[in-house]
DNA sequence: TTGAAAGCGCTACCAG
DNA sequence: CTGGTAGCGCTTTCAA
């Protein structure tokens, strides 16, 4: 419970200098600064919160903004909650919470209290009232994920189309002809907004790759085990033996299931990918390849981008997508194997 | 963006009359205040934060210190951020995320910059490092849980203990005489602090009671349906016809699934009672009667109880339980129907 | 019932 | 490279 004038009385130079010793916002001299150091840790010196957002141009406070919906999943949520969090902190920046019932005169109140600097957007969704609230404060917003309706907004997201072209991609040059992808439950693809890209860069990929391919939901509105097996046979039945899965650990493991059941081995009879998952594919039955979505990715493109849109020349708006990465396990047959397996 | 005095100037009073009108500080006059007011609503005004902060004893501002363990249910735990969320915008508060990495040196930072009034503890483990910060910390700290070592700590919680007695004693009233409790994965019962508490008010209120009582995990780690149907076939083995449940959805299910496949029927064969669930166990195979774990009810209690701290006349340090209430859906043999089957 | 004005603790401008 | 100091926009004491 320093105060400025403390530190600068026991280092012995004015308050001015303590202040720039700690922003580094004007040089100071290398002693001069270890006199101000030694202090501020000797007194135990932290800048008073509210006195730096009045006199300061910036409260060093983000608002998070999290829907709580229904058909979220809890733990990927969470990992972007933290992802957000260690991302803000990184840059000194704390992290407001402003939940459903308050996401929009929430966003309306910390903005015009002049709270927090900036506003990240969670867990977006195809039509989301947060896109208009963006548009009427005038603090910088970003959205991780893309709105339907996304002029002038700063979205970030992983390349979804992108990470499903990558995976049949790989199947193709596996050379398998025939594909299949497990993705969420129905309701999801009209809920959520990456879903259907998922979707949509297989289809086109496929399509352009000249594949056979087949898509199948895991349920209405919740998948179990069951309907997850059935779809997995179904796709199994029409041929397929390159599978592409998006969607939760617990999916994962039904397919795999399903798998062992037929006795079909990975990658000898079915190769399979993982895309856009957020957990540990290496504690599965199989490991299996992903194209990952990394939450800490996502949120330091973010918080970069907030932090970047108070500055002289903020970045344009637009959506900054995050290019795939793919992670081998060995769940894919290789180009190489598969041309072996045509030679022979 | 409008400032105070813009306001004092519109409604043609002094910047302090609107201070206090809005504060509620001091009394003002009927037509005062309204001129006030009106002048607040079409100016949009709204108190800047920081400013508010720095001359004000306050901050409005709550954190909330979540570590994000590796066995904590994210569903659950979701609903308690969320129910904080709420509980602190009842009074005018928000909510500042401390996550893991920040949970000890977060808590020191947020309280020495006086950037938060008081500090919500979620999550809480048996041996908990922030027990020590909060005696450290000069601001109100409580505890949405109870750690091992509470001496001098605000704690709340659901008294779990009683739930399990309660459930206990509904179980003996139907004449059940041999009982059985499915608990969760055996290491909650190392890291978390309240299954332990479940448990022992199982064993010890069937003890008094006289019945013949058997305890069985989910598993070592993780519950599996497979684990859970095994324990409670165990359990039916052993002659249980009443049965506590403290565990997931999926353990409900499972649960469920087995005496289905006994071909047995709730309420006639078996009686079976949830303890401290957060979910809702309407859409189950059949309606359970439960004692509920409330978020919202620990949240509202939690931040009562920090707001009181920063009252001229504080609440004493102790363990603040909650008494559990049970909501019958005719999951248990009446009392009644006991008696009558004694009867014939 | 109301007003005037002194800070709250910092940042950043203006001087030197 | 360093110091002095004018605010930032409120809350709250003192005075009327």
């Amino acid at each position: 419970m320093a105060k400025i004038d403390e530190v600068a009385r026991a280092a012995g130079v004015s308050i001015s200098t303590v202040s720039y010793a700690l922003s580094g916002k004007r040089p100071v001299a290398a002693d001069t600064r270890a006199r101000i150091e030694q202090a501020v840790r000797e007194l135990d010196y932290r800048p008073n919160a509210g006195a730096r957002m009045l006199a300061g141009s910036r409260t060093h406070i983000f608002a998070l903004t999290e829907p709580f919906r229904l058909d979220t999943h809890a733990p990927t949520h969470m990992a972007f909650v933290l992802a957000a969090s260690i991302a803000a902190r990184q840059s000194d920046y704390d992290i407001l919470l402003l939940t459903d019932e308050e996401a929009s005169a929430g966003m309306r109140r910390v903005a015009s209290s002049g709270l927090v600097d900036g506003v990240l957007v969670l867990d977006v969704a195809p039509a989301d009232e947060r896109v208009a609230l963006a548009r009427q404060i005038d603090i910088p917003t970003v959205f991780i994920g893309v709105p339907d309706d996304h002029d002038g907004l700063i979205c970030v997201d992983l390349d979804f189309e992108a990470a499903s072209a990558l995976a049949v991609d790989r199947l193709a040059d596996g050379a398998h002809r025939t594909i299949g992808m497990i993705g969420q439950s129905a309701i999801a693809y009209e809920n959520s907004n990456f879903p259907p890209r998922v979707r949509r860069g297989f289809e086109d990929h496929a399509r352009e790759r000249g594949l056979e391919h087949h898509f199948r939901t895991t349920g209405q509105v919740r998948s179990s085990a069951s309907a997850v097996r059935r779809a997995t046979g179904e796709l199994l039945d029409a041929g397929v033996t390159g599978l592409l899965l998006h969607a939760s650990e617990e999916v994962h493991s039904a397919v795999l299931a399903e798998l062992a059941s037929r006795d079909l081995s990975v990658p000898r009879d079915v190769s399979v990918i993982s895309v856009a998952s957020t957990f540990d594919l290496t504690s599965l039955a199989a490991p299996i390849d992903d194209i990952p979505l990394v939450p800490q990715t996502s949120c330091d493109l973010a918080v970069d981008l907030a932090l970047r849109s108070l500055e002289a020349d903020p970045p344009s708006a637009g959506i900054y997508l995050i290019a795939p990465t793919y992670r081998d396990r060995g769940s894919v047959t290789p180009p190489h194997a598969a041309v072996e397996a045509v030679a022979s």
